[in-house]
DNA sequence: TGGAGCATACCAACTAGTCGGTATGTCTGT
DNA sequence: ACAGACATACCGACTAGTTGGTATGCTCCA
């Protein structure tokens, strides 16, 4: 009871400054809003982080832990041929923005363009999301080359995917179009395609 | 000089605000930063836009004339073949994200990211430069597509174009890779090579 | 002489963060 | 078993400073 009450209450406070950073990003979140979207009071949010910036860090921190889980956790990972579980990969990323429930905004994101020149360990704990993200989509782009063996310069193309995602996220916050992200994972997918085919 | 004198003011603010937006965010830009960078008071600021919000307004739409006159002075405008004018513009755009001097930052896409759940004006104007954007690659490719006989769905390839100029934005800003935006910039080259070689 | 352009002084609302205090434990020696 | 010492979680009023915006007046040209 102590244990779990003492979890509920950071961890309240980690998921309701993730949803409102996410939605309307950190600079413009109060401290007041987190609380209250919480259920808690602002003294035990201080009690908890030093500061709004250290709470965004364990924001970021979860944040990574998440995407890293819904990676291993995704259907996708069962697929035998490499090549498939690539496409798999991609086809489960467009699928999850596809659902119209899913808030489209990725914390890393839309947290790094606002701070990256003022908040330097907040820049680099999104930074170290994308890391994360651009690892696990190049290994299955290395094990995806192995099996056809074919050679390609596969950090660039995880950096070129997690870009894409982004720049798409970004597009669609101005055009709340759907069909964007569907559509630029699908080119993405397609160049792979190519790229696998032709060399 | 009444005329110069009340253009420049104004015009100040404007070039100041956009500076220090694209720098540090639109919340995080305060009016007294901008008056201070502008060499302008708060009043002289406040007699020409009624709001923060109404200057910013006024920035996305000084960003978009400017974008959309970069594209019409650019170099690659008189390159006769459809085909390599297409290819001079993506080449054009790598090469001014080279430029190491160049702020990495679009108005639009650092704005609408912080807004767009907050300021509907400010979501619109920015779409509005995304949109303009679009349209001229948009014009490149079909041109291009022409002089080929070949179709491709040109207005879903220019949302691609703007994402990843976007997106490689944003990881740039993460990152602090310069190769970033070159790099995603070739990958995108390459990929309108292969679909106006290949169908 | 009147109005546009601009400066100075100012304000009410809001912000992140603080601080004194409470409630509920947990551990220790007897 | 139990008192006393201490630790952790939490509360919410408060503060010092900042914010976008305003009220008022000066200046200079038509």
């Amino acid at each position: 009871m102590t244990l779990t009450s003492k979890q509920s209450a950071r961890r309240k406070l980690i998921d309701a400054a993730t949803l409102l950073f996410r939605r309307n990003g950190y600079i413009a979140t109060t401290v007041d809003q987190i609380c209250a979207e919480a259920g808690v009071t602002k003294g035990a949010c201080f009690h908890h982080f030093e500061s709004k910036e250290s709470l965004a860090e364990a924001c970021l921190d979860q944040w990574d832990k998440q995407v890293v889980a819904m990676h291993h956790n995704a259907p996708f990972r069962s697929i035998a041929d490499p090549l498939e579980k690539l496409f798999g990969c991609i086809d489960f990323f467009a699928g999850v923005f596809e659902n119209p429930n899913m808030l489209k905004s990725c914390l890393a994101g839309t947290t790094v363009q606002e701070v990256s020149e003022t908040h330097p360990a907040l820049r680099e704990a999104a930074q170290a999301c994308f890391a994360s993200g651009e690892r696990q989509f190049q290994t299955l782009l290395d094990d995806a080359c192995r099996s056809r063996d074919i050679k390609l310069d596969t950090p660039s193309l995880a950096k070129l995917w997690m870009a894409t995602i982004q720049g798409s996220l970004l597009l669609y916050k101005a055009s709340r179009e759907d069909a964007v992200l569907p559509n630029n994972l699908r080119h993405f997918r397609d160049y792979i395609e190519k790229l696998l085919a032709t060399t």
